[in-house]
DNA sequence: TATGAATGAGACTTCATTCAT
DNA sequence: CATGAATGAAGTCTCATTCAT
C-alpha cells in the first residue's frame, strides 16, 4: 500500500507526532534499538497507523534526518550571514562557528549520534550527510573566497575541508565527552584555525599568542 | 554455559578463525546486518561452537576491537619512537602522523567504521574507543612537551586534543570518501597543525608558506 | 515488549483458543515436550501471535492451572455445600468427596499428571498447587469442625491433612493406573477414613464391617 | 558405539562417580534442568568419557534409579523381617513403618521428587516405579495376611493399597513441606490406619484412642 | 581409553510488516 | 482513517551427541 500524504490538519499532526516520538526514541536507544510499535505507541497512535505515513522504520528515520539538517542549514546560513555582513574578515568568525556547531550539536545530541552510527552503515543516509558536510564546506570555502585577500592559505578547497573537518570532530568530542575544558578547547581550536589561515600580520608579533587576539590587526 | 578456554591447539586456531571471519563481515555488512550463523559459517564451524567460543555476537566484536587496537598502538609506538629519536622536532613529524594514521586505517578501513558506529551506540565500545584515544592524545601529548620549546603554544594538553581530533576527522574523511585529492588534504592538515603549533622562525618567513619545507631551519 | 491484554472480542478467543490447546498439548507430551510453534499451531494461530499474549511457555502453563485450579475450586466448593446442608454428619460424605475428586481428576486427567511433575520442578507451580491443597485441607478441617461431636479424632487439623492426602493419592493411583479393582478402593477409603474419625457407634458392630453401612447410626 | 561394561578397577569407579555427580544434580535442578557436560564435569570426567558408559542421558537416571530403589527396598525388607519377627501383629509396626519411610525418603529427598516428576513423563520410569510400589503393596500385603485373624477388614488387597498409598503421600507431604507438626501427622496417620484395620479389641475401649497404645492387647 | 572440540537440529523469541474490523 | 491483532521469517542460543587426537 502506497504511503499517505496527509491531506488534512489532523493528518499532517499526527505525521508530525510521529517523527518526534521516532527522534525522541532514536536518540536513546538506537535505530536498531527501537521497534516500530514502540514508536507508534509513544506517537499515540496504532501500531498500523505508522505504516500509513512511512513506508518502513527507515523512513522516519531519514525524515527525522531531513528535518534535522535543515535546522542545521538554517542556523548556519544564518550564522554566515550575519558575520559576513557584519564585517568581512573579523576574526571572531570561527569562534563564533565553533559555537554555533556547539549549540546546534546540543539541541539534538544524542540524535547526532545515532545519525553518525547510521552514516557508517546505511548508504542513503552517507548521501544526505554527504551532501550537508558538502554544503557545510561550500559555505566555508564561499567565505574564505571573500577574504582571500588576507589569507596565507592558497588552496582554499583543500582549506574550507580541513577546517571543516577539523570543527566537526573537535565539536563532536567536546559534545560527546562533555569535556570540563570546553573552553580550553575552544579557544585552540579556534587558534589553530586561524594561525592556519591567517598570515601573521606582518611583524613577528606572533610571540606569546593568546588565542583570542593574536590576530587582531591593531599589531 | 561459560566460554571455552580453549585448551588444545585447535580450538586456540579455531577461535583465531571465528575472530577473522566476524571481523571481515562486520567490516562488510555492520555488526547488525550480520548473524552469528554467518559468522561460524565463515569460519568453518558449526553454529554452536562459536557460542563455544563466545557468550554473544558483541563478545567477538569487542574481542576484535581489542586485537585492532593493539595493532594500532603498536603501529602507533614503533612511529612515534622512531620519529622521536630520529631527531626530535623534526618537522614531518606530523605529516608522518599523518600518513601513519592513514594506513592504519587502510588496513581495516571497513572495521574502522564499523566501530565508530558501534562507538555511539555501545557503551563498551566506547570505553575502548575512548581508552584508545586517550592514549593517542598521550603521545602527542608527550611529543609536544619533548619539544615545548619550539612551539608556540602554551595549553599543550588542549592542544593535542584538537591535533589529535582533526587529524582523525580528516583522515576518516580521507578514507571514506576514497578523495581524489588525498595529497593536497595531507599537505593542509599537517600545514594547519605546523602553523598552529610551531612558531615561525624568527624571521618573516612565513609568507609563502609551502607545506613541506616552510618549517625546515635552514631558513 | 510486554504482553499483550486483548481489547477486541478476536483477542479474548485468541487467548483462550492458545490456553486450550496449550493444556491439551501438555497433557499429551508434557511441558518439555511440547513446544510454543506447536501451541501456536495447535491454537490455529501464528508463532509470533503466541508470544503476544505469553510471555514464554511457562506463562501459559501458569494461566492454565489457575483456570483448572478455579473450576476444581468451584466443583469442590459445590460439594461441600451440597453436602454440609443435606445432613451434617451424614456418612457418604467421604465417599461423595472421593468420587468428586475422580471426577475432577478424571476431567483433565493428563493435565494433572503433567502438573503434578511440575510442581516439584518449578516453585511457581508449587506455590499454586501449595495454596490449593491448603483450601482443600481448609475445606476439609471446616467440616470437621462443624461435626465435631461425632467425632473420635481431637487434632482436627492433622487428620484433615491426613484424610486429605490419603484421598489425593489413592485417587491418583486410581486414575494413573486405571485400576481395574476402582469400586473396592474406593470402598477401603472411605472406610479407613471414617473408621480412623468416626467413634463406634456405641455398640461392638463393628465386627464383619460392611464399607458403606458400617457407620449408618442406627447400627 | 556401545557402552562401554567396565572392566577394570578404574572404570567401575569412574561410573559411580558420574551416578553420583548425576544424583546430585538431578536433585538440586532437575532432569532437563541438568545436562551432561556438567554431569561430566561435576564427575570429574570429560564429556565423551559420559557416553563411553552411558548410552543417552536418561540412561543414567534410569541406572540411578535402580540404584536408588535397591537401597529402599532392603530398607523396606530389612524393617518387615525384623518387625514381623519381632511379634507378629504388634500395632507399632505401622508407626515404625512410617519412620522408615520418613527416614528412606530423607537421604535422597530432592532426588525422590526428581523421580516422581520423571514419573508422569516417562513411560519407563512409570515402570521401574510402579514396580516398586507394587513391591511395597506386596510387603504390606503379606503381612496383613500374616495377621489376617486381628483385622476387621477383609479385601486384604484393596486394604494395602489404600495403607500403602496412604503413607506415601503423607510422607511426601512432610517431606516436602518439612511440616512443623511431623509428629501429629505420623500419629494422625497411625492412628488412621490402626483404626481402619484392626478391630477395637473386643470391649468398647475405642472411646478416647491415643494413637501409640490404643489397639494394645490386655488394655 | 580419555579428552575436549565440534556438530547441527531445534528451541525460544523478536519484530517489521500486513490485514481484518 | 484508525486500530490492534496476526503473520512468519529470521535471529539468538542450547545441548545431546559424535569425533579427532
Amino acid at each position: 500500500m502506497n504511503t499517505r500524504v496527509p491531506q488534512q490538519q489532523r493528518g499532517i499532526q499526527t505525521k508530525q507526532q510521529i517523527i518526534e516520538a521516532a527522534m525522541r526514541l532514536f536518540s536513546q536507544k538506537g535505530f536498531h534499538g527501537t521497534n516500530t510499535k514502540e514508536i507508534a505507541r509513544a506517537a499515540g497512535v496504532a501500531t498500523g497507523c505508522f505504516y500509513a505515513y512511512f513506508g518502513d522504520k527507515k523512513a522516519v528515520f531519514m525524515e527525522a534526518l531531513t528535518l534535522y539538517f535543515a535546522q542545521f542549514h538554517q542556523i548556519a546560513q544564518e550564522q554566515i550571514a550575519r558575520l559576513s555582513t557584519a564585517g568581512a574578515g573579523q576574526k571572531p568568525f570561527f569562534k563564533e562557528m565553533i559555537r554555533s556547531f556547539l549549540k546546534a550539536h546540543g539541541v539534538f545530541k544524542d540524535f547526532h549520534h545515532e545519525l553518525t552510527a547510521m552514516y557508517y552503515t546505511d548508504p542513503a543516509v552517507l548521501q544526505l550527510v554527504a551532501a550537508y558536510d558538502a554544503a557545510c564546506i561550500g559555505y566555508i570555502s564561499r567565505y574564505l573566497t571573500g577574504i582571500q585577500a588576507q589569507l596565507r592559505v592558497t588552496d582554499l578547497e583543500a582549506a574550507a575541508k580541513v577546517v571543516y573537518w577539523s570543527i566537526h570532530s573537535v565539536v563532536d568530542a567536546i559534545a560527546f565527552t562533555a569535556a570540563p575544558n570546553e573552553a580550553q578547547l575552544v579557544d585552540a581550536l579556534a587558534d589553530m584555525i586561524e594561525s592556519y589561515l591567517f598570515a601573521p600580520s606582518g611583524t613577528p608579533a606572533a610571540q606569546g599568542v593568546r588565542p583570542d587576539d593574536s590576530l587582531s590587526p591593531g599589531g
